[in-house]
DNA sequence: ATATCTGCCTGCTCGC
DNA sequence: TGCGAGCAGGCAGATA
């Protein structure tokens, strides 16, 4: 499941590779993959563009391109972007969903088993993310901006964390991790925490993004990194999908509960359901 | 307006 | 062994 750490992989091993490739041509084999424009379009638009830079804004991938123009990737649930050379037999892969030949023999391919990841291209970005919250590592992202986007709020904190438009990157693996380090309970809604706990969960954001980055990300069941090693962290992870197992700082068992139709991981010690801890 | 629910999708695991 | 139910979950769009 791609979220900051691992689409910020991915974007930086195809910033090395992608960058100077030429489109030749488009070929979409599941054309609601393709969300803007029509697919048809974009196989007429694409060719003769060439990529001049990869970025990454939460969880989508922007390949910026000479005309201006920026192809925008979210790779969803089981969504992999990676480059393949003409002769790969990944190419045929059934789950292949979209894939662009470069002049250069190569292949950017989209291959995507449940169909929910989708490209756009466009002139503008903000139409696809303009609505997209603080992005959680940059160094402008402050306690005060997390404070702005929680306190109206009457959610669950966990339902929050999962908001795009409240903090852009987080999904279920690192929201749950991020709240057990910010010792706060997925079910405190937004305007119950105070000004300590929401400092120390602007920490636990950034701590968690930031040591799972250094791993290459997490992976578990369909993410794997482009190239190379799959991401580590799955071996790092102090909560999620590790119900009844001892809490890494205190030892009582973890729980998993359902919060906003989410599987949702905590320790019921170090994240209590009001207040502060003394400990 | 905000909060919550459903549909999109496929493949794996579980219980009978 | 076979088979249906349940589950995984990001996000758009519908509903309350």
């Amino acid at each position: 499941m791609p979220e900051l750490p691992e689409v910020e992989t991915i974007a930086s091993e195809l910033r090395r590779s992608l960058v100077g490739g030429r489109v030749t041509r488009v070929h979409v084999l599941w054309s609601r993959t393709i969300a803007q424009p029509d697919a048809a379009v974009l196989a007429d638009l694409l060719p003769g563009q060439v990529f001049t830079g990869v970025g990454r804004r939460g969880k989508y991938l922007l390949l910026g391109l000479d005309s201006g123009d920026t192809l925008i990737v979210h790779l969803r649930m089981t969504g992999r972007l990676e480059l393949l050379p003409g002769d790969s037999p990944a190419l045929a892969n059934t789950h292949i969903r979209a894939w662009f030949e470069l002049a250069d023999g190569r292949n950017l391919a989209f291959t995507d088993q449940r169909k929910f990841g989708r490209i756009w291209l466009v002139g503008d970005v903000a139409q696809v993310i303009g609505k997209l919250g603080p992005e959680p590592l940059d160094w402008r992202f402050t306690p005060d901006d997390l404070a702005e986007r929680i306190r109206p709020r009457r959610v669950a904190m966990k339902a929050l964390l999962l908001d795009q438009t409240a903090v852009a990157g987080l999904g279920n693996i690192y929201a749950d991790e991020a709240l057990f380090l910010a010792g706060i309970h997925p079910l405190r809604i937004g305007v119950s925490l105070t000004d300590a706990e929401i400092g120390r969960l602007h920490d636990a954001i950034r701590q968690v993004l930031g040591e799972a980055i250094g791993e290459r990300g997490t992976t578990l069941r369909d993410y794997r990194p482009a190239y190379g090693a799959e991401g580590a962290y799955q071996n790092r992870l102090r909560v999620y999908g590790q119900p009844d197992q001892p809490c890494p700082r205190c030892g009582a068992a973890i729980q998993r509960i359902r919060v906003a139709q989410r599987s949702t991981h905590f320790c019921p010690v170090c994240q209590p359901t009001r207040g502060e801890t003394t400990s």
